[in-house]
DNA sequence: CAAGATACGTCAGCCATGTTGACATTCCAA
DNA sequence: TTGGAATGTCAACATGGCTGACGTATCTTG
C-alpha cells in the first residue's frame, strides 16, 4: 500500500501547516459529503442515522442486527430507535433467522430500496464530480490515506462483505 | 488541479462499486478523524463543537463571531453556547471591534492555547501517521479529492486566512 | 434437563448540539 | 435621525448519541 519512494526523503510535506490544511479538507469536505443526502432526508422523518442504516443493510443485506451494531458503532438503544421507524414505515424488513432464530436479518424492502437509491445516487453524484476532477491517480491516493485514518476495527468493516471484486 | 491524463481514458475508477468504496471510506476515516480529540473531550464538559470552535479561533485569532458562524456553519444560538461556556471557564476572550464596535474579536487565552495544543496534537498525530504511511503523492491526491468534494463556499472558507502559502 | 450466555427489544431519562422564533442592545452609515 | 447590521439571549423543540435496568426468546453447555 504505502508508496514511499521519494527518494531524497523530503518530508515537507508532514509539516504542521500541511497537517492542519488535511484536518481541515477533512472538515469542509464532510460536510459537502453529507450535504445532497441530508436535503433529501430533511423534508422527511429522517435523518443522517438512518441513511447509515439503511446504506449498509442495502450493502449487505441479511446482516443481523449486531452486524449493524458494530459496523455503525452505537448503542443497540440508538440503533433501535432508528430501525423501529424503518420497520413502521415499511422501508426495512427483519426476517427470523433460520439457524439462529434469536437473530434478526434484516432486508430492504422495495420502499427502502427505492430511498436509499435517491440517496446514494445524490452521495455518488458528488463523489463522481470530484472523482472525475481529481483524475485516477488522486483518487487512489485519496483512499489510501483514508484507510490508513480508519481504526483497524474500522478497516476491517470497511474491506466489506464481499471480497474479490475487482 | 485536475490530473487527467490517463491516457486511454479510463474511467474504471468511476465505477459504483469504487464510489461506494469511497463512500464508506469517507464514513469510517471521519470517525477515526474525531475519535482522538473525542475522546480527550469526553472527560470534560466539551465536545466536538467546542473542539471547531477553539480550532477556528486558534487558526485566525481576533476573527469575529459572525466569521466563525460563516466557518461552522451553525446558528447564532447555537454557536453561543457553545462560546459561553468557552468564555465562563476562562478558554477564549472577546475584544470589541476598535473600528467596529458592535463586532466581538475572539482569541483564545493560555487556557484556551493549552486545550487547542492537546486537541490538535491528538488529531495531527494521527493524520501524520497516516500521511506517513501513504507517502506525499497519495496525500496530494486526498487533498486534491477533498477540495473537489468540498462546496464553493466552503473551499473559499477553507483556503484560511493566509493566502500565499504554497 | 437445568443453567447460563447470547441476541434482541424496550422503557425511562440524560446530554450535546442542532433548529426557529422573538426580542433587546449597540452602533455604523446613509 | 433612522434603518439595518452585529451580537446576545430567552424559550422551546428535535435528533441522535448515551447509560441503566429489565424482559424474552433461544442457543449452548455442563
Amino acid at each position: 500500500m504505502a508508496e514511499q519512494s521519494t527518494g531524497g526523503e523530503s518530508l515537507l510535506f508532514l509539516t504542521d501547516e500541511n497537517l492542519r490544511k488535511g484536518i481541515e479538507a477533512m472538515f469542509f469536505a464532510y460536510r459537502g459529503f453529507t450535504a445532497d443526502p441530508d436535503r433529501i432526508l430533511e423534508n422527511m422523518d429522517y435523518g443522517r442515522a438512518h441513511h447509515r442504516a439503511v446504506h449498509f443493510i442495502n450493502r449487505s443485506p441479511g446482516t443481523t442486527v449486531g452486524n449493524l451494531l458494530t459496523i455503525l458503532g452505537v448503542t443497540k438503544q440508538s440503533l433501535n430507535r432508528v430501525l423501529r421507524t424503518l420497520f413502521d414505515d415499511g422501508l426495512v424488513e427483519a426476517r427470523v433467522g433460520k439457524q439462529d432464530k434469536r437473530e434478526r436479518h434484516l432486508y430492504l424492502t422495495d420502499k427502502g430500496h427505492s430511498l436509499e437509491r435517491a440517496l446514494s445516487d445524490a452521495q455518488r453524484a458528488r463523489m463522481r464530480a470530484a472523482y472525475r476532477a481529481a483524475g485516477p491517480s488522486a483518487v487512489q491516493g485519496f483512499r489510501t490515506v483514508l484507510e490508513a485514518m480508519m481504526d483497524a476495527e474500522q478497516r476491517r468493516q470497511y474491506q466489506g462483505p464481499k471480497e474479490g471484486s475487482t
